[in-house]
DNA sequence: ATTAATGTTCAGAA
DNA sequence: TTTCTGAACATTAA
């Protein structure tokens, strides 16, 4: 289910085959399901993005960003199955999207020929958006979207924490609060960094903050390097349609019963917390160690 | 053969 | 105001 690492993974992917490419068409795909959502219009869509180029491929939070020549902006929400494929996509039937590109103007990938850019969405809940004229930074920034996780100090999570007295798995999630964590890289993160899940976020103490940053750091940015999360049952896959590698990499995520890889002696429990799954080492988390008194 | 579970976001309720 | 719940959806495991 892509989140920060993920879409970062598809926007690195996609980029040396869009960047600089001039776009032929856009347009829904026949797909044997309801259509995702659109806006606006397809038609009025294809109209203002036709002929233009991709200038530059970039990620805001969850989003894929598509900058065009003309100050709009594509922004593709993959939500919880959406992939971005530059290759044939897995089948027909939940294919939802496409752009049609001309050659490359450089001596880039695939320079002479044209190709084809996919949204590929399995279940559905993707969106696919198009923000004119440079208004995606006023819709996709602060206060709508909080600051990108991997753009944070300790001292804006200690600002954000201040707000909010919700557990701060629960806070995490918030996208508002910091964007680009989600169930997955929460769980992650809080077991790095040694903080219980349930811990309220106001009460954590400014060394836990100082851990949980350097922890979204370091387990987001190892996951881009690994490309990502692919599960079991999930369908997240690189822009290639490859699997991603981080799964196995995960100490607590999908986890529960297993022997905690930091303290090898608590087994990693589950819970629920706000109808999503958390995991956790009751060992290493223990609530109230990372919280203030007072 | 139903039913639960999956995780993201938003609208609407508490 | 802040926080939480249910719906949107397709697929798989139980």
């Amino acid at each position: 289910m892509p989140e920060l690492p993920e879409v970062e993974t598809m926007v690195r992917g996609i980029r040396p085959f869009v960047e600089g490419r001039e776009i032929l068409s856009v347009g829904r795909c026949r797909c044997a399901y309801r259509p995702i959502l659109i806006e606006p219009s397809a038609a009025a869509i294809t109209r203002r993005a036709k002929r233009c180029t991709i200038d530059s491929v970039r990620r805001i939070a969850k989003r894929v960003v598509l900058e065009l020549s003309n100050g709009d902006a594509f922004a593709v929400e993959p939500r919880m199955t959406g992939l971005m494929l530059v290759t044939d996509p897995p089948d027909r039937t939940h294919l939802r999207y496409e752009w049609k590109l001309g050659p490359a103007a450089t001596s880039r990938r695939n320079s002479t020929a044209g190709m084809s850019l996919y949204f590929w969405d399995r279940r559905g809940l993707g969106t696919i958006r198009l923000y004119r004229d440079g208004s995606i930074h006023q819709e996709l920034g602060p206060p709508k979207l909080g600051l990108d996780a991997l753009a944070v100090t300790a001292a804006d999570w200690r600002a954000a924490c201040d707000k909010t007295q919700r557990a701060i798995k629960v806070a995490m999630l918030d996208q508002k609060f910091i964007a680009g964590i989600g169930n997955l890289y929460a769980s992650e993160i809080l077991h790095l960094a040694g903080i219980h899940p349930e811990s309220p976020a106001r009460d954590l103490t400014d060394d836990a903050i100082a851990k949980m940053s350097a922890a979204t750091t370091r387990v987001l940015e190892t996951a881009i390097k690994y490309e990502g999360s692919t599960l079991g049952d999930g369908t997240y896959r690189n822009a290639l349609n490859q699997d991603g590698g981080y799964q196995n990499e995960h100490r607590v995520y999908a986890r529960e019963g297993e022997l905690c890889p930091t303290c090898n002696s608590g087994l990693v429990e589950r819970f629920v917390q706000t109808q999503r799954s958390t995991f956790f080492c009751p060992t290493c988390q223990r609530l109230g160690e990372s919280c203030r008194v007072d």
